[in-house]
DNA sequence: TTGAAAGCGGTACCAG
DNA sequence: CTGGTACCGCTTTCAA
């Protein structure tokens, strides 16, 4: 048996509702007393009981993220931001790996104050609707779905981006490797960005602008890349569609010798720490997974509070780092 | 404000204990009572209140999981099925990504039933342990920590049974590829194995039958076989020390135009599905994730029935799954 | 400042 | 079988 209020107001001889007082640090209890019983209610090692906080204050403090696919790592980087903000906020984030349904039914028992959900291509049923309505939710990926309010990347912006840097560094041979699988609707934006830019600044589109990996694992850029720099023609600047991709890349070029960025440039999408880290410190555009985090977080904290306050869709502007990978061209 | 039994019994026409009698499907109640109350409940749209049952009952039929590393992908899978088995159990599965003392913190206040932790390297402390008295706790990972019961594999017979059965198709040149940084106790642990099984076996050992890629990933397995082609003797066997490394290794033979299994074969440590599922399905050895998970979930569900009932040390074997990688040789 | 008491939404025991 | 009732441990008026 745990000890409660009532054992520590018995030991304080006082009434166990000036202890809950104290031990909230009311105003209404007079410091004495309240520094006496919060001494106390260590020493006796009181841990209150969650359960009856819960059951009186409808509030647990704690918020929940589903994330259907733990298998696909590349988001594991934001949920450990997204951890860290919430503990900021002096929240506590419990995870779960079942299916959106299963795991809202979950999250209601438990009541979690709001909810985040990484979409991965999901679409949600009417049933699931029906427990959304209570809970705050905020959902990261593809908008869309009228649901809740979905954080959103600008992707095609970032890839204009990329493309504008190079272009004004002096690069006129920009390659773009990436995937480009149709079902993946990021990649298409991104994609649509790189066509913009080349459009507007009336570069010429041919083979070797853009090489579909059709995969999006290290291995697809470096094999990409290596095929790459058999043909004829070497580009002088080289834009890879992810962290990984972008090793890939990395590890090509050093194995042919090639320097970074004296005889080639490459930039590369996401924008995570880790950039920072490759062998060659990758200059980079992307919105930076902390802001990601941050504005996730936010949001959530707001709708917490206030049901209407934030927009249903928050499209966050990617930003481009510069780190050691990119040059001054002087070719055409 | 959410329905409660007592709305329900109001409707019905009965005291709300009896709602709660129906509700649980005690057998204290008339079947057409029961049957009414609970269509009733229905309709109405009752969910029962997670946290008043937590406060009486004391019981919250959810075990915490804590993975302080998420970034470590290789654990995704073991998660999976764990989930899975929590599931069948009718338990539900929350996961925290925070330090072990952080989550313990956070479980205790949900009043999870079991903790299962995934150590990491990680020592606990005196204050951590405090914690775990109470809860009923095992944890999957190197042994030798004594305050809650470890699930172990054994690493070390998984390389010695793949030697013997390489050595039982006739090859003789065999080398391991693997990382072995002394600060991963289980990679030591499998290095041994296979030091003492080509110690029994008599076999030479040479520059070529161990080599250390030093590091997990796929592109250390690819470059070290790479390496490991260009020399002069080429063995008839590869272990590869896990399963990203193993798929390296396939894919630097693959590009070199060796035939697997007719001129090499590959063996891999570790014993996920995904095994079958490479470019060459790989022969391989290790406990089967699926077992892991279900010594893992079965013991901890056993703890929570009785504190003293399992072992502090549970070592499972491994075990060899034959598929298409591995052939007889008739060279020695 | 402090204490008494009324719930929060259930469960479980006891009496009828 | 059904209803009454005493808690579970804590927060929050409301009086004193």
């Amino acid at each position: 048996m745990n000890i409660t209020i009532k054992d520590i107001a018995r030991e304080a001889g006082v009434s166990y509702s000036t202890v809950s007082k104290a031990l909230n640090d009311s105003p209404l209890v007079k410091p004495d007393t309240k520094i006496k019983i919060v001494k106390l209610a260590k020493e006796m090692g009181y841990e209150p009981n969650f359960a009856a906080q819960r059951l009186v204050s409808k509030q647990s403090k704690t918020i929940g993220l589903i994330w259907p696919s733990i298998e696909r790592v590349a988001l594991s980087t934001l949920i450990t931001n997204i951890n860290e903000k919430i503990t900021e906020n002096s929240y506590s984030m419990i995870l779960s790996i079942n299916s959106i349904k299963a795991s809202l039914e979950m999250f209601r028992r438990f009541q979690v104050d709001g909810v985040i959900v990484f979409e991965e291509n999901n679409t949600l049923t009417k049933s699931e609707l029906h427990h959304l309505t209570s809970i705050p939710t905020v959902s990261y990926g593809v908008p869309g779905n009228d649901v809740f309010p979905v954080i959103d990347v600008n992707w095609q912006q970032a890839l204009y981006d990329a493309v504008y840097y190079l272009y004004n560094l002096g690069h006129r041979k920009i390659t773009y490797i990436g995937d480009f699988s149709p079902t993946d609707p990021r990649q298409m934006e991104k994609y649509d960005g790189f066509k913009l830019a080349f459009k507007e600044l009336n570069l010429p589109m041919n083979d070797h602008s853009v090489i579909n990996t059709g995969g999006l694992d290290w291995y697809d850029g470096y094999v990409a890349t290596t095929r790459l720099l058999q043909s004829s023609t070497r580009p002088s600047a080289i834009i890879g569609s992810s962290y990984d991709i972008s090793s890939g890349i990395i590890r090509a070029l050093r194995e042919a010798k090639i320097l970074i960025p004296k005889e080639v440039s490459v930039l590369g999408y996401d924008n995570i720490p880790q950039m920072g880290t490759l062998e060659t410190p990758l200059t980079s555009v992307g919105v930076p997974v902390e802001k990601i985090a941050s504005t996730i977080v936010q949001s959530l904290m707001k709708l917490i509070v206030d049901k209407e306050s934030i927009p249903s869709v928050q499209t966050l502007t990617p930003e481009l780092t510069e780190r050691i990978s990119c040059a001054q061209t002087i070719g055409k």
